[in-house]
DNA sequence: GTCTATACGAAGATAGAC
DNA sequence: GTCTATCTTCGTATAGAC
């Protein structure tokens, strides 16, 4: 179907990498699998096609249940895939802002490595496809907002600075997401863990004493 | 064209980015034009036929020139963006680490606000096609190799130590890229800025005392 | 080297039956 | 809600003339 899926069309389709519960409907696994098809081929090569393939879906009530088409149902993704990481970062077990970190790093390490460095960042992409779907990026903006506040709200709580937790969390979430997208191209989780380890360490440092 | 392409086929197509000498021949012209397009609206999204309209290109002779089709073409952009970066980072006048990135970070800002946020890395989204073009992510992999060699190398003249040099060069590129990301997405240099300030902190406190 | 014409397939979207 | 056409546009690639 799309120019860019290697094989989504292929009888025994694979779980997504961010299925937690199963889902219900046809509807969600729609959105589920779009979000897992955006991380590996990006929106412009993801079509609704493979969407339905992947996810086993009626072809017949794709436009009965997003009318607005394509750009509905990845502006659902992408929101979907944004919310899934928010709650991660909002139900960290850690008790160190290096902890936090390296445990973010740790879930990404998993997506990469379960995927065999196929699965990206739907946000990500979804935001550099901003010419083609200005309505998908305008949502991946506001996850990037969200996730920006949550990662800096945890940073202050774990002792960083008020005026520094802003940058950090900006620093970090650019890196994370750069990282991810080397790693894809390099097929290797090397320069995720690399990063996770100096920003681990600029957060100990970061912390203010007791 | 594209179905990611907003108006590159407008009639008076503005210089690509990455445009230094003025191209000879049509051939070079289509490369260059390739890399910004690949920037603009990533592998997928970029056609022949958009790369043609940009480049003004006759549209005839593309077999000519690429037996191999969209896929040499934008293999031969990736290289291009590659060896454009590679090129400024070999030739910086800065006499320090963290200058050394606060003008690569420049760089990327000029390229940034230029575009009107439209213009993004092509070896990034080279990577992150290589479901759809292995070849055109075997490339992108090759260059961040080198362009991590040489950050390194340059860290280690300008003081860092050896061993730290190669994780703080991963990290300076992944975030400098997720940080381009972001400014694509939210339309804003500031993810960018906020990266360059950290990155040159940390690189100023990586420096061994003489 | 460059042109036109064309084959072929894929993708988004709609209409109307059930 | 779901199905089966069907329309239209686009994109890659090839063939053959000039």
């Amino acid at each position: 179907m799309g120019s860019g899926s290697a094989d989504s069309s292929s009888p025994s389709a694979s779980a997504p990498v961010t299925a937690g519960a199963a889902a219900r409907g046809p509807r969600e696994r729609m959105v589920i699998h779009a979000a897992d098809l955006i991380g590996r081929d990006g929106v412009a090569a993801t079509s609704i096609g493979d969407v339905i393939a992947a996810s086993s879906a009626p072809r017949g009530s794709i436009y009965h249940h997003f009318p607005q088409g394509k750009t509905q149902l990845m502006v659902e993704a992408v929101r979907y895939a944004g919310d899934f990481i928010a709650t991660r970062i909002g139900s960290l077990h850690s008790h160190t802002a290096a902890e936090a970190v390296a445990d973010i790093g740790g879930l990404w390490r998993r997506m990469l490595i379960n995927s065999d460095y196929e699965y990206g960042c739907p946000v990500l992409a979804g935001g550099l496809a901003r010419r083609a779907e200005p309505e998908v990026a305008a949502v991946a903006d506001e996850v990037l907002t969200q996730w920006a506040e949550l990662v800096s709200a945890r940073l202050v709580v774990e002792g960083v600075d008020h005026g520094r937790a802003g940058s950090l969390a900006n620093l970090i979430i650019a890196a994370i997401e750069g990282a991810v997208g080397l790693c894809q191209t390099r097929r290797t989780v090397e320069p995720l863990d690399k990063v996770i380890a100096e920003l681990s360490a600029l957060c100990e440092a970061a912390v203010v004493g007791p």
